[in-house]
DNA sequence: TTGAAAGCGCTAACAC
DNA sequence: GTGTTAGCGCTTTCAA
C-alpha cells in the first residue's frame, strides 16, 4: 500500500493537518516540527496523492492542448512552447489530437475531460461558431488561430491578412508578375486559407497586378503532398507562374520538391515563399523564405489568458474586460534563398536561432492589441 | 456549483449507487430506471468528476509520454502514434518534455506525477542504469530505445546494430569505398549512437573495407544543424567521403544542405542515407534513403506492455514472464534518391503513405522476439 | 502553532 | 435490481 499523509503524521507524532501544512509550504509551523515531519516524509518516501488533492481543491494542475496533428511541425513546435509556458505556471500539458475532425473538436470543447483539466487550448480546424455557442462546459478555454474570429472565446492569433499581403508583396518586389497561390480552400474549415487569400489579393491589387484565378490552387490540407500536387497542377495548367506564395511551409516544401523534379530553378525560374517558419525550411535546398509567427509568444499568451480566466472565474473569456480577448501576436517576414536572399553560412547554432536575414518586420503590430491591425 | 451524482439521483428518484451503475454501464439495471436516470443526466448536464472517480478507483486513465523534444519529427511522429494507441485503451496521454536533461528524466521516473498517471512511457537520453536501479516508484513504466539495454524495465526497441549494418551495406553495394558516418557520440548518453557505430563498422568489415577514423564525425545532438556542421567538417578535413551514413534523418538533412552548398551532387558525388524515416525525407531534394523503424508498432507495443504491467501488478516489468520484457520492433531499409533510387512520381496520397521504393526489408525480425536478433 | 472533525464526489461491499 | 454504509487521501473550517 502507498503511504498516506496519515502514515507520515503517525510517524512524526503530529496531526494530518500539520503534515499538510508542511507539504504545502505553510509558513507558521515550528521549525522543529517541520524537520520531524520532513524526516518522516523522506523515511516513508511519501508523495501526496494528486487525485485526492485535486478532488479537495477543485483544480488539477493540468491543461489540455488540442491540435489537429501532433506531427505537423508547426503544431509540434507550438506544443513545445506551450509545454514550456505551462510549466512556468506549474501546469502539466495533456495532449489531444483531433485530426481536424469536427466531432472530435466538439467533444473537446464539450468537456470530455473537464474536471480533469483546469483549462483548454484548442487549435480548431472544423469547429463552427454554432458549435461554440452551444458550449455549456465552463472550463476556461483559449482558441488559437483565426477559425472563429468573433466567437465567444478568448483568441490568440496573428494578422493573417497583413502577413499574407507582405509575403505576396515580397514576391512582387522581386519583379515577378505571375504570382501563384497554393493552399486556397473552399470548405467551411478554410477560414485561415481565406484570410491568406485575401492578403494575397490585396497585395496584387496594391502592386497593380491583375488577379488571375488560374494561378490559385486549392488544396484539401496544408501538407507536403498537397503542395507537391498543387505545384504540378499549376505547371501543367499552362498558367506559367514565376513565383508562388504557399499558405504553409509544408505546402512550400512540397512545391519545391515538384519544381526540382521538373528541373525548374528556385528562385530564378520560380520564387517561393511559405508560411509558419518551421525548422525544416532553414535547411531545405534551397532554404525557404517564410512568414514567421512568434510561436513562443502565441503559446505564452494562450497560457496567460487561461490563467486570467481562472482568476476571474470566467469561462471562455475574461468578463472583467467586457468580453472575449483577442490577442494579436507578432510575425515577421524572413527572406531566404527561395526568394533570392544570399546564402548564409550553415549555422552551427542550436535550433531556434535563425541564421537567416530578416528583410522586413511587421509594421509595429502590438502583441496585445485588442483590434486587428488590418483595416476592416 | 457543478452537478454531482447525488443531484442526478435526487432528480431521478433513485439512489446514488444506481446512477453510478448507469454511468458505468452496469448491466443489471431495469430499463425503465436506466431511462429515468439518463434523462436526469441530460437535464442537469451531469458529467462525472474524474478526480473523485480516480481517487476511488485508484486509477486515472492517463499515461505520460516523456520525450526529449516534442518538435523533433521522430518524437512528434511517435507521439502521434502513441496518442492513437493509448486512445484504443481508453487512456489519455500527458506529455512531458525532458530536453534530454538527466535530472528531468530522473524526476520523471521518480514519480513526479505518479498517482496522476497509470503508466509512463519514457524515451531516455541521459538516464543511467544506476538512476533506474534507484527508482522506488511503482508506476508501470516502459522504456523506448536502446539507452539502458539490460536495465530493470520493459523495453521497446529496434535492433540498431543490424539496422545500421544494413544501411552501411546499402552504401557499399553502390560501390562506394569511402563511407563516412555522422552522429558518433562519446558521452555516456550516446548508447544509441554507439550501437549504430558498431553496425557501421561491422558492415565495413564484412565488405572488406578498412575502418578510417577520419571518416567518423561526432555530433553533440542529432539535429539538422549538427549534421550540416559535421558534413562541412568532413569535407574540409580532406577525408573525401563518397557516401555518408547519418545516424538520424535530421543529421542527413543537414548534411544534404551542406553538400548542396558545396555544389556536390547527391548521390553522384556523395550518397547519403539517414535513420528514422521522418516525413521530411520523402520530400527533400533529393529524397532521403533511410532506415524506417515501425513507429506505429513501437507505440502499440509500449502501450500493450503498460497494460500488461497494470494487469500483473508489476512495476516496470512483467514478472509473470520472469523479468523485464524486451520487445524488438521491425524496421526496413527504404532506398530513395539520395542513394540512387529512381524518382517516384510525386505522391498525392495523404501523408503517411510512402510513395518510395522499398529495396530491402529486415531479415525476418520478429517484433516480439525476446532476444535481439543481432549476434552477441 | 497545532489538532479534531467534516466532507470533496465517487464507487465497492454488502444488504435488502 | 436497488439502496445503505463506508471510505479513497486530502484540505479546510474552526477550536484549542
Amino acid at each position: 500500500m502507498r503511504t498516506t499523509l496519515r502514515d507520515v503524521a503517525r510517524l512524526a507524532g503530529v496531526s494530518p493537518k500539520t503534515v499538510s501544512n508542511v507539504v504545502n509550504g505553510y509558513l507558521h509551523v515550528r521549525a522543529e516540527t517541520r524537520v520531524r515531519v520532513e524526516e518522516a516524509i523522506v523515511t516513508l518516501n511519501y508523495r501526496p496523492n494528486l487525485s485526492a488533492r485535486n478532488l479537495r481543491r477543485g483544480r488539477t494542475g493540468v491543461i489540455a492542448l488540442a491540435v489537429p496533428e501532433l506531427d505537423v511541425p508547426y503544431f509540434a513546435e507550438l506544443a513545445r512552447h506551450l509545454v514550456a509556458a505551462a510549466d512556468a505556471h506549474g501546469w502539466t500539458v495533456l495532449v489531444d489530437q483531433t485530426d481536424g475532425v469536427r466531432e472530435r473538436e466538439r467533444q473537446v470543447i464539450g468537456g470530455i475531460r473537464d474536471q480533469l483539466i483546469d483549462g483548454l487550448v484548442l487549435s480548431p480546424l472544423a469547429l463552427t461558431a454554432a458549435d461554440l455557442a452551444e458550449r455549456t462546459d465552463a472550463t476556461p478555454m483559449v482558441l488559437l488561430g483565426e477559425r472563429i474570429h468573433h466567437g465567444p472565446a478568448d483568441h490568440v492569433l496573428i494578422d493573417n491578412v497583413a502577413a499574407a499581403r507582405e509575403a505576396t508583396a515580397h514576391l512582387l518586389e522581386l519583379g515577378r508578375t505571375r504570382v501563384a497561390a497554393i493552399g486556397a480552400q473552399r470548405s467551411a474549415a478554410g477560414v485561415t486559407a481565406r484570410m491568406r487569400l485575401r492578403g494575397y489579393r490585396a497585395a496584387l491589387a496594391a502592386g497593380g497586378v491583375g488577379y488571375d484565378e488560374r494561378l490559385v490552387a486549392s488544396t484539401p490540407h496544408f501538407h507536403r503532398a498537397d503542395g507537391a500536387a498543387a505545384m504540378a497542377e499549376l505547371l501543367d495548367s499552362g498558367a506559367r507562374p514565376d513565383a508562388v506564395f504557399c499558405f504553409s511551409d509544408l505546402l512550400a516544401l512540397g512545391a519545391l520538391r515538384t519544381l526540382a523534379e521538373r528541373g525548374l530553378r528556385v528562385p530564378d525560374d520560380v520564387a517561393v515563399i511559405g508560411f509558419d517558419d518551421i525548422e525544416d525550411g532553414r535547411f531545405s535546398v534551397p532554404t525557404l523564405s517564410t512568414i514567421s509567427p512568434d510561436k513562443r509568444r502565441i503559446a505564452g499568451c494562450a497560457v496567460d489568458l487561461l490563467h486570467r480566466q481562472l482568476l476571474t472565474g470566467a469561462a471562455g473569456h475574461a468578463d472583467a474586460d467586457g468580453g472575449p480577448q483577442e490577442v494579436y501576436a507578432d510575425y515577421r517576414l524572413i527572406a531566404r534563398e527561395s526568394t533570392g536572399a544570399s546564402v548564409p553560412p550553415v549555422p552551427s547554432l542550436p535550433a531556434g536561432f535563425s541564421a537567416s536575414v530578416s528583410v522586413s518586420s511587421a509594421p509595429s503590430v502590438s502583441s496585445v492589441s485588442p483590434v486587428p491591425p488590418t483595416a476592416p
